[in-house]
RNA sequence: GAGAGCGUAGCUCAGCUGGCAGAGCAGUGGACUGUGGAUCCACGGGUCGCGGGUUCGACUCCCGUCGCUCUCCCCA
């Protein structure tokens, strides 16, 4: 008979792998929570329109890479392939925008992408995502990228901050026309890709990876030097800001993101060990509109977090393990024993099994205890414990005060 | 969507030119119910991913298929 497996793309977090995991969202957690970042608990599915108006259609996760169905109504419903459209979504549904001037929250949890599998990816992954609502201020931007720094200089995640501006509704549309223009001139070298998706977006040109059009685009016009005054502004201050916080950061003028809704401020943290990017965000001032929302500016980000952890090197070790041994019939004794040590906080495994104390101490070894606890019918008689550590074989006798 | 590599015991893997299915580790039991971290002995464990083909004979060769891993694209 064959056995199930999980689907592909699916995975079980288990072990090792998932202590590094919580290691990472819970030092993420509280560095938000510091922030003063409130946390949201989003659906995981949502109107497949959501993500359509949010990410935008042209998109390749709107295009190819949702897990889209219908519901018993006939209903287009999605997996959430990421998590800002969901939060913007909420924002709007609970008039978030009436209860405090500016709105800073946060939400953890799974995100569904059909996509091909590999080194730190799945079709199920997790993300960390955190927003704001209701300021323009470059400010935030900059608070929001130094708490991306913060985070991974914590991990001990070397990282480059990579920034760029790609502009607002006035300059973008001049640059765009620009850039269109520059794209006709070189499209014989662009890759099919880039050919089609000119039209449609031009900007993603820019951050190809085909050779041949990294280097077509070389001389390509840069949409920081196209900014209208505002955008400018926003942008001189933003790196202003950064170098006050001693935060390390590269310009890339051919960073764009993948997600439409990104205006002016566009930021990703780049490992450059795995040449991945582990913590992207930016700026989207018109989504909440967009959504039916008010004119809301807003900024966010969004950590994978099992692409993270598997850059983390090490993580904290585990609390002792205590090993309470019944030696003889006393296992009333020693269950009473390892509740009373669970009581001072200790980390206790009680044995399950019989056998001799060579036995049971080789068990305590593949167990990976630290301390042994033996309590026979001389520990019960005269209401103490003998305490062994694993480590150096030293051996003490605790007497148990009520 | 495109490409590459790999599927043999719970794990890591060997298996030659086609001829009885193997090792180490792990597991279980044992002279051993008051002292472990490489003592010894014994034992269990397999549809050789799946389907077909070639052959007297296939883990081995061929075709297909599924899965896993990795790369590109894309993205966190």
């Amino acid at each position: 008979m064959d056995k199930f497996q999980s689907v592909r793309g699916f995975h079980d977090l288990m072990g090792d792998e998932l202590r590094r995991f919580r290691y990472v969202s819970e030092l993420i957690r509280e560095k938000l929570l510091l922030y003063n970042f409130e946390e949201i608990v989003l659906p995981v599915v949502e109107y497949l329109e959501v993500f359509q108006r949010s990410i935008g259609e042209t998109t390749d996760i709107v295009q190819k890479e949702m897990f889209a169905f219908q519901d018993r109504k006939g209903r287009w419903l999605a997996l959430r392939p990421e998590g800002t459209a969901g939060a913007v979504r909420a924002y709007i549904q609970h008039s978030l925008y009436a209860l405090k001037p500016y709105m800073k929250l946060f939400y953890e949890g799974p995100m569904f992408r059909y996509e091909r599998p590999q080194a730190g990816r799945y079709r199920q992954f997790h993300q960390i995502g955190a927003e704001v609502f209701g300021s323009k201020d470059p400010l935030t931007d900059a608070e929001l990228i130094s708490l991306v720094y913060e985070i991974l200089s914590e991990l001990g995640i070397p990282v480059v901050i990579e920034i760029n501006s790609i502009g607002c509704k006035i300059c973008r549309p001049a640059y765009r026309s620009v850039l269109l223009e520059y794209l006709s001139h070189v499209e014989r070298n662009l890759c099919e890709v880039c050919i089609d998706r000119k039209d449609r977006n031009p900007l993603r040109v820019l951050d190809c990876k085909v050779p041949a059009c990294k280097e077509a685009v070389k001389e390509a016009p840069k949409m920081v030097d196209y900014l209208c005054e505002e955008c400018r502004e926003h942008y001189t201050r933003l790196k202003e800001y950064l170098s006050a916080l001693s935060i390390p950061y590269r310009e890339n003028p051919y960073l764009v993101r993948g997600l439409d809704y990104y205006t002016k401020t566009v930021f990703e943290a780049v490992s450059e060990e795995l040449g991945i990017t582990v913590i992207a965000g930016g700026r989207y001032d018109y989504l909440v509109e967009e959504l039916g929302g008010p004119p809301t500016p807003a900024v966010g980000f969004a950590v994978g977090l099992e692409r993270l952890s598997m850059l983390v090197k090490e993580v904290p070790a585990q609390e002792p393990l205590y090993f309470v041994i019944p030696f003889g019939p006393v296992e009333d004794f020693a269950l009473w024993v390892a509740k009373r040590l669970r009581a001072e906080g200790k980390r206790v495994e009680l044995s399950y099994r019989k056998g001799s104390l060579k036995k049971q101490l080789e068990l305590a070894n593949r167990l990976g205890v630290r301390y042994a606890v033996i309590v026979g019918e001389e520990e019960k008689a005269g209401s103490f414990y003998t305490l062994k550590d694993m480590e150096t074989g030293e051996q003490v006798r605790v007497e148990i005060t009520f």
